[in-house]
RNA sequence: GGGGGGAUACCAGAGCGGUCAAAUGGGGCAGACUGUAAAUCUGUUGGCGAAGCCUUCGGAGGUUCGAAUCCUCCUCCCCCCA
């Protein structure tokens, strides 16, 4: 199966020029997608396109990743309703090194002929000149294609500035650039990137009566309508210390039915024939969740590792599955921790504790967990919050005999949300 | 330059002298049901509390026993005519 077969039956091409098959059957060649640096981690929805890197490497093509330096101090205006927050060079540097970081454990960067590249525009970038590039490249493209965009007419009410739509010929630019010094014929993006790619492969014709490919990928949606990957805490990262393996791991589990087959499809390298069988015992058996298990199981190993895609379970396990208070008690201290290691702990001192404080100051003004004392009381009037997996009464008296390994006290808010309180 | 309308809790939006901590809808949170789902239903959604009290209706003053509601000034938004 080649390359875009196989993009086609996970479902992963919204467009893709003519003759980019045949290009791929025939020759081996490189192919990028851009990644702006607009933060120090990746997130989920930066996985779609590193999928894309990782069929095409597995396809026997030249992946390259260009992290955007130079574009990112832009800002792409595609779709935007407002004019972007540009970056500071020093942010976009420390931003750029934890994304190589992140992208090692990715895609295959050494040992193979056909290696994954990271490349940063700046590089080609930072000395061009302004008055050079609106002579050799400017030259090339009309106002009015460009205009032409959907990306741009879509701010022509609103307005962009100068700089925003310019951003459309450097990431054409980058396209040539890559053209002439990587062999690169390819690039590839979400389909918010459709009309950027095709002024690429324009210039490229224009210049140097060249040839190249655009590809592009649908924006991932959920059934329900909501925003792809993000959560009530926001996006979910692929930096540990921002997303938990655990929070990870939830997040690919509380899919619904639906998204999880669209998923499976495209951020697990699971062969058709094992899709469709776990579909089927999926359907069989709804409720055993078969698919989101097996998504969440592959994805967090992909990301994360295997020892923790282990922890994140077994924390699941306490937290979801059946877990008491005697369960809890007999929990070693490491053990403890590398379970609610994504937890938010709240620090107390311990004289508090042992002189014993009422549950309700505890979790708001002693500990800060809850900003009210009526939230508190209202929480536990709707059996919403267990201590150590227990629901209590508004008037209990918290003391030594709540500590968990003589340090831990577990607060749970509704089925999802815990909180550790910490003696200091 | 002239005329008119508006600013209310997370958002939208009622209220137009006391019964207003402020209707209703959305959103949020929690409960039941369930599959850590969807849908549905229920409760809750300023703070402290036993009653009750305290701070809130763009900002600053004023009228009144009493103001989100009336008056004056200020700030910001929208519409219509030039």
């Amino acid at each position: 199966m080649n390359f875009v077969e196989e993009l086609t039956w996970r479902g992963m091409i919204h467009d893709v020029m003519p003759g980019t098959e045949e290009l791929l059957q025939k020759e081996y060649v490189s192919a990028y997608v851009g990644i702006d640096p607009t933060a120090d981690s990746l997130h989920i929805g930066h996985l779609v396109s590193i999928m894309l890197l990782k069929h095409l490497q597995l396809a026997g093509h030249k992946p390259l990743i260009l992290v955007g330096g130079a574009t990112g101090l832009i800002g792409d205006p595609s779709f935007k309703s407002e004019e972007r927050q540009l970056l500071s060079n020093e942010q976009i540097e420390h931003n750029l090194k934890a994304i190589k970081n992140q992208l090692a454990k990715l895609l295959d960067f050494d040992q193979v002929d056909n290696a994954a590249e990271l490349l940063n525009n700046y590089d080609w970038m930072k000395d061009y000149t302004f008055l050079e590039f609106i002579r050799d490249i400017g030259k090339h493209i009309s106002v009015n294609y460009m205009m032409a965009k959907d990306s741009v007419k879509k701010r022509m009410e609103t307005g962009l500035s100068f700089t925003e739509f310019a951003y459309q010929l450097l990431q054409a630019y980058d396209f040539l650039y890559l053209y002439q010094h990587k062999n690169c014929r390819l690039q590839m993006g979400g389909s918010d990137q459709w009309g950027n790619i095709t002024t690429g492969t324009e210039l490229i014709r224009r210049v140097c009566g060249g040839e190249a490919f655009a590809l592009t990928c649908p924006l991932i949606t959920k059934s329900d309508g909501g925003k792809f990957g993000k959560t009530e805490n926001g996006n979910v990262w692929l930096d540990p210390t921002k997303t938990s393996p655990y929070a990870f791991l939830q997040f690919w589990l509380n899919v619904s039915d639906e998204d999880a087959k669209k998923f499976i499809r495209i951020f697990t390298l699971k062969k058709e024939a094992e899709i469709r069988s776990l579909e089927e015992k999926h359907d069989k058996a709804p409720h055993l969740r078969i698919l989101q298990k097996a998504l969440a199981q592959d994805i967090t190993i992909y990301v994360h590792s295997e020892a923790d895609y282990q922890s994140a379970c077994d924390a699941s396990e306490i937290l979801f599955g059946k877990g008491t208070k005697e369960s809890l008690a007999t929990l070693s201290e490491a053990m403890f921790l590398s379970i609610f290691e994504g937890v938010p702990r709240y620090p107390i001192a311990r004289d508090l504790i042992q002189n014993g404080v009422a549950c309700v100051d505890l979790l708001s003004e002693q500990s800060g967990i809850f900003t009210s004392k009526g939230e508190v009381r209202r929480l536990i009037k709707e059996g919403g919050l267990m201590l150590n997996k227990e629901k209590i009464n508004e008037d209990v008296t918290i003391n030594t005999d709540y500590l968990i390994n003589h340090r831990y006290i577990l607060v749970q808010k509704g089925k999802k949300n815990y909180f550790v309180i910490v003696i200091q």
